[in-house]
DNA sequence: TGATTTAATTGACCTCGGTCACTGACCGAG
DNA sequence: CTCGGTCAGTGACCGAGGTCAATTAAATCA
């Protein structure tokens, strides 16, 4: 584990110290108000520096984002497993909503939900990428739900998961283009409760 | 009408042909890949002029994406009036999502869905202003269904609204994140008959 | 018609994200 | 210990969106 040279221990401060600046500053004066030259001024490095580290300005919030996976973990851990899975959806996404609104805030999230937009070269973004906790989550509640026969038969698991998956992204949205008068957690709850009405009754 | 001095004249002239210029080199490198200067240079004008005539760069764009509404009014036209009001949301959208993907296309869109998180200064986004002709017609379809009793009572005219417009972007926005195998119209006839459903179904 | 106001146009300039050829301290093999 | 190779770090530079004081010529006024 300590198997580190000075020289990658130096390294690994400075982009430490990088990534804690840049979130401090950003978490000031918002993403776009903040330079990446104003970062490595206040951590005496060079502009080159940052992108030894990180490939974009961009990139350092993902890391912040990436967080949120771990949150998740404590969140399933507190959800009463006799519940129905539709229940235990809404649950989920509800915590979910008040880390976003309360922790991650609507400056970073925007420059998520844009740069999944843009940077889309090579792969899929990490908004979508099924590999993360809160789709593995979400899954295994949709399967149980199909087998207990609490959704309709005629649509796939995999379908089913995209769309809950897609609520999430779609009330998300919604609140970063809407200037205020939108909670993010009510109006969740409302759209998914619907959804999953939807997909309780056969069509 | 023709009351315009020769001034005046001159200057929508150059208007209209930075215009035409910036949407024909958009669609064919894509927005991103097309400089302000290029465009000025094309219609042989200074980098100024083009901001005389446009707020920026994106709102260009802006004014193609508007032409969208008088579209829809034919739309509305080949609707069969006799129809449910939910299979009338359907067909509407199903004719706009062609819209979207043969004539609009990726690249515009993005960027309209783009600055509708970063613009909002002093007001909402165009995407959701009330004002749109789509959102006019839908609005008197979910009406006429709340009326016949087609959608449950517990919910009001203005948030069915919200939610019926909130899929569209929903599947817009899974679309514009997504690299392929993605088809747009299936996916938005595909949810939002799910929510339609729900929203039938008194919870 | 000449003087004055007004509005379109210009292009040098600014900021900022990102690049890259180069530096030199540190690593590790002989 | 020494020397070639590596890699964190540097900063001048680039391209692009956007700004603005100055310019020019049409419109209006006297």
């Amino acid at each position: 584990m300590e198997s580190l040279t000075s020289r990658q221990k130096k390294a690994l401060e400075t982009r430490g110290k990088l990534l804690k600046t840049s979130l401090d500053l950003f978490n000031k004066y918002g993403f776009e108000h903040v330079s990446v030259e104003q970062i490595t001024k206040a951590c005496n490095v060079s502009k080159g520096t940052f992108y030894t580290h990180f490939p974009s300005k961009y990139d350092v919030i993902l890391e912040k984002f990436k967080e949120l996976d771990s949150f998740y973990s404590t969140v399933e851990k507190n959800i009463d497993c006799t519940l129905p899975a539709s229940e235990k959806i809404l649950l989920v996404y509800q915590e979910q909503m008040k880390y976003l609104t309360n922790v991650v805030g609507k400056d970073l999230l925007r420059t998520v939900y844009t740069a999944a937009m843009t940077n889309q070269v090579e792969q899929d973004h990490y908004l979508i990428n099924p590999q993360r906790k809160i789709f593995q989550i979400m899954n295994t509640y949709i399967e149980e739900g199909i087998r207990q026969g609490e959704f309709g038969q005629n649509i796939s698991a995999t379908n089913i998961q995209a769309i809950i998956q897609r609520c999430m992204r779609a009330n998300v949205y919604d609140w970063l283009i809407h200037s205020d008068n939108f909670d993010l957690a009510t109006e969740m709850d409302q759209f998914t409760a619907i959804v999953l009405n939807g997909l309780k009754h056969e069509m």
